[in-house]
DNA sequence: AGCCGGGCTTGCAACGTTATACGTCCGCAT
DNA sequence: ATGCGGACGTATAACGTTGCAAGCCCGGCT
């Protein structure tokens, strides 16, 4: 059995209320009583039990962080950021996974899968505006990453219209003119459409054409899509001569395809990825990507869901995080290697 | 203000108890009483605290997960495999990372990190014995992972020795006869160990010997450590033909440094990694590695802490965890690629 | 000496829920 | 007509904690 409040005041011969005094550091008592506390608090193991303290308290100190897939790295290191984040607030993380699927967002956004909660992250994939206009729950929601609605919810992104824009004007500053596009979505709205929109307001701006026999959907976010739509777009007999791609996964799956086929990276086709996950630093060819800046995602994520818990939040903001465009390997060569930044 | 039983219990004209009956779909209340409750409690928009639940109830219905970093893809599967496996118990995970440092492991273990939880499963890595022996919080534990114990708790783990003979093996059957160890640990008792050792019983099995300069010592696990290993190997002027690493991302980091050097992968060297994450499965060069089945250790984990948790456990078990070797282009090359069980 | 004030300690209520045990009502068998 | 049992609803007491306000004691001031 546990022992509670009851039983160390039992012990020490005192109250409930003062052993609750001495575990809260409550300023009036006196050393002696302390000390004589302390000792049948250590005597008998006592732990707080958090459940009845949240009960009482009306908070339980747990945010939790809802992402599409923790199997790509960006989301794993995007968590384990927001981890730190929260523990140097002393939250805790309860961690969720929805697929990218707009019925699992649902469920996570009206609380049904953890309602033990004081704030919730997420991270959008198919979530639709209306979904959220719906939302009864009334935990402070924060959104992360590419979605865009014009709700009252605090967000928090990168600009990645002009992410991509910049990945693409570093492929035009390298000579290149057929920039295929790889991870676009068909059928549903809104992701990957800004880094799309991005692509193609760059190729305009240089005076170059939008050519849609360029852009490749694909199914899902990971190396095997990449690879897929690479395939496809090989299969039409088109060679661009430069791919920009949603993120590092479905670039590092397209140049795989291109190994196996014989096209040099860069020589034959530069690649620019999003996210600069940890695996595009040692490939063969290192892989050029936009680094967003997860530690400041995460930590502006965190201080927005606890300023909005304590009521101090004035209006729903829209946050840019900082990002840099890395190049490497993938569009400058080997020798060349350098770093860029916007 | 959030509503709660009373409220609805007001505006229905029962009492508080009724409607916690229909909440809980309690069999003994008239259709009629169900549908007028029903109603105040859509009107009212009323949702159960879990937190006065939990209290009554004395569980949570969340279990706390704790791996050394998500940054390290197998650990990140591994988080997304438990949490899958907990849902399907109608738990929810609570996530922490320990950094694979002993003093945050200690804090986990004795739940000083997250106390609202009902169970933990803990992937240790400097964590010893002693520490484990000093355990006051009874909470359940399971161990994850490499390191081994002889302590009572239940503990879930592929085997480590076999494994690593089957990937040296592997490598002798090809031919090799140099074949280095990278990802050993300086100082700490056991981590790696296991894996070294089977390393080296193999070896001696094979009647080849066991040569320490070709074992290489690394920092931390990720890409960069790997890549140094190698490195600080091909310095020493030893040219093995054949590279056995702790993980993925080492054996990923140390083929790099071979691109570097012009070194071929598998015609110059060999290679085979552990733990299969999808990023070996792209590279330039696939990486033949040993596949732990993540999903069966994360059901099994889940479960051997539910089962603790309502005392039907037996004694504390140790479980073996399948694992295959899948041989891929790093030991077998590109055109003669294929799958090999043990 | 009596009073006041502050430091220290305590009892009580409440957070929102569910288990228990009880009360009421109705229908049916005796 | 009476009694009984089952179905249904409810009052009350917890679960373990903390905020509030009150009570006690003692030293110092008048």
């Amino acid at each position: 059995m546990r022992v509670s409040l009851k039983d160390v005041a039992a012990r020490a011969g005192v109250s409930i209320k003062t052993v609750s005094n001495v575990v809260n550091n409550y300023q009036h008592v006196t050393p002696a009583m302390r000390e004589r506390v302390q000792q049948a608090i250590d005597e008998l193991g006592y732990r707080p039990n958090l459940t009845a303290r949240h009960l009482r308290q009306g908070r339980t100190g747990i945010i939790a962080l809802a992402l599409p897939e923790l199997g790509n790295p960006y989301f794993a290191e995007l968590a384990a950021a927001v981890i730190d984040a929260a523990a140097l607030h002393d939250y805790i993380v309860l961690l969720d996974h929805t697929g990218g699927r707009r019925e699992q967002e649902v469920l996570v956004s009206q609380g049904f899968r953890a309602r033990v909660i004081d704030g919730l992250i997420l991270s959008p994939i198919e979530l639709e505006a209306e979904d959220l206009r719906e939302r009864t729950e009334n935990v402070p929601l924060v959104l992360l990453g590419e979605r865009h609605y014009d709700l009252p919810y605090d967000h928090i992104a990168v600009d990645n219209v002009a992410a991509a824009r910049a990945a693409v004007r570093h492929l035009i500053d390298l000579g290149r003119r057929e920039v295929a596009f790889i991870g676009a979505r068909r059928g549903h709205s809104q992701p990957a459409h800004l880094r799309l929109q991005g692509w193609r307001e760059e190729l305009l701006s240089a005076g170059l054409s939008v050519d849609d026999g360029l852009i490749a959907t694909t199914e899902g976010w990971g190396h095997a899509d990449g690879a897929a739509a690479m395939t496809r777009i090989l299969e039409t007999g088109r060679r661009p001569d430069a791919v920009f791609a949603y993120n590092d996964p479905i670039a590092i799956g397209a140049m795989r395809v291109m190994s196996e086929r014989g096209m040099r990276v860069p020589e034959d086709v530069a690649v620019v990825g999003f996210d600069d996950v940890v695996e595009g630093h040692f490939g063969t060819v290192t892989l050029t990507s936009v680094s967003p800046d997860k530690e400041a995602i995460a930590r502006m994520a965190v201080e927005s869901v606890l300023a909005r818990l304590s009521g101090q939040a004035p209006e729903p903001r829209r946050v840019w995080a900082d990002y840099r465009l890395i190049a490497r390997e993938s569009t400058l060569g080997r020798s060349t290697q350098a770093a860029r930044s916007t």
